[in-house]
DNA sequence: TCATGCGCACGTC
DNA sequence: GACGTGCGCATGA
């Protein structure tokens, strides 16, 4: 994740550049970043990349040369066609500010925006020679940031490994292509073929999103881009994701199927108990954390469904609760003492068990919004995400590991109860 | 020298 | 025709 900071800085330089109708390029951002704030350009660049990444900005080749957009407006464009588009906009401006922490450009990029990107622009990183020469030159940037940079690779590690065990990474780089490293002539086919590849319906939102992985810039930069803008084209006009940066995230891609899931799927959730929506990946660590029998004992169905959609919040967390077992270990026998009284709960319980759950940070915030345990009770996942200006990961986390867990083991009880 | 503003041409829809 | 984009030039600090 990049620092909010610099993102509010590239975006605002970008915007500036492109309201005095100057091309945002590497090198004009990097300056006004420098001018304006002292920043370096190298940490600029990185900076820059890292939003890439996150979908914040878009790397774009237009006329034959780099751009980078504001991935918000981006979007905005590209959704004034119709009613329905319009209708959304406004609530995309919505989610994009409320997501102004460095996930705003997920929220956009939802499927309807994935589609619609994806029909309007080729699935294709052809470059000309002028882009693949500064692309040469970047590249070394890029091509070390997207596959073994250290500055992503935080994220990466939480990716699993990201490329080579990313599940949709393996289609995306048949030829292991690099704009810049194959041959321009083979781009277009290349892509064409990397799209069609997906075993998913392409009007299976599920299949955009893992087309999206598949062409994962961080494997495959040349596949496509599909959240990003492409337009074929050869020098004029066109516009041309260079790096995807949906892709370059498998997590990103996950978090983007979690959001399209809790758009259009959300009945999964309102189908399902909160106990079949637990991610397994967590349960899987809680059971060899003492968790208690009944809160990882749903129906396997459901499990093995759960599996198959596993998003973002559950696989970072499957990362994460190897790390925090330990920790977990305490905090459930903790749980075994509290929970009987959740309902009694201060709001400086809350506050004491979300610290030593490890989310300190975050407990203040339990505690400023004076979350007691009857509120916990009452917390939704959005409440969380969204109600407690905490930031996403740590939120998920904590809904998914916590709360929910929480909620769920006070109602079965109650249920025992009964 | 550098940042900025903007006319204009071009491409897309 | 509207809109997005950015080149190229003029201007000001």
């Amino acid at each position: 994740m990049s620092e909010p900071m610099y993102r509010d800085w590239i975006l605002d330089t970008i915007d500036s550049l492109r309201s005095r109708k100057a091309r945002p390029d590497l090198e004009r951002i990097c300056r006004m970043v420098r001018r304006r704030h002292g920043s370096a350009p190298e940490q600029t660049s990185e900076e820059l990349e890292k939003l890439i990444q996150e979908q914040t900005v878009l790397k774009v080749n237009y006329k034959g040369s780099i751009s980078y957009r504001n991935a918000a407006k981006v979007v905005r464009r590209s959704r004034k066609k119709d009613d329905h588009t319009t209708k959304r906009t406004a609530v995309e401006e919505a989610n994009h500010s409320d997501l102004s922490n460095g996930d705003s450009a997920l929220g956009p990029l939802d499927q309807d925006e994935t589609e619609h990107l994806e029909n309007e622009l080729p699935v294709s990183m052809e470059t000309d020679s002028t882009m693949e020469e500064e692309e040469e030159q970047e590249g070394a940037d890029e091509d070390g940031h997207e596959g073994s940079s250290p500055s992503p690779g935080g994220e990466d590690a939480v990716q699993g490994g990201s490329g080579a065990a990313h599940p949709y990474s393996a289609p995306c780089s048949p030829s292991g292509s690099r704009p810049g490293h194959s041959p321009v002539s083979d781009r277009p086919s290349t892509c064409k073929t990397s799209k069609r590849s997906s075993p998913l319906s392409p009007s299976s939102p599920l299949a955009l999103r893992q087309n999206d992985c598949v062409c994962d810039s961080a494997f495959c930069p040349a596949d496509h881009g599909p959240s990003g803008m492409q337009r074929n084209n050869t020098g004029t006009g066109a516009l041309k994701t260079i790096v995807q940066p949906s892709g370059t995230c498998p997590w990103v891609q996950k978090s983007l199927v979690k959001r399209e899931r809790e758009d259009g799927v959300r009945m999964e959730e309102s189908d399902l108990t909160s106990d079949q929506l637990v991610p397994d990946g967590v349960d899987e660590t809680m059971k060899g954390s003492d968790r208690q029998p009944k809160t990882l004992s749903f129906p396997s169905d459901d499990c093995a469904k759960y599996k198959k959609g596993m998003d973002v919040a559950s696989y970072v967390m499957a990362q994460d609760d190897v790390k925090n077992d330990v920790k977990n270990r305490e905090i459930s026998v903790k749980k075994e003492t509290l929970r009987q009284n959740l309902l009694l709960w201060s709001v400086a319980d809350v506050a004491t068990y979300i610290s030593a759950a490890g989310f300190p940070e975050q407990a203040v915030a339990f505690r400023t919004q004076e979350i007691d345990g009857k509120s916990l009770l009452l917390m939704q996942r959005s409440d969380v995400l969204t109600g407690l200006s905490i930031r996403l990961g740590p939120a998920l986390k904590i809904y998914e590991r916590h709360v929910k867990m929480l909620q769920r083991t006070h109602f079965l009880d109650e249920e025992d109860d009964l």
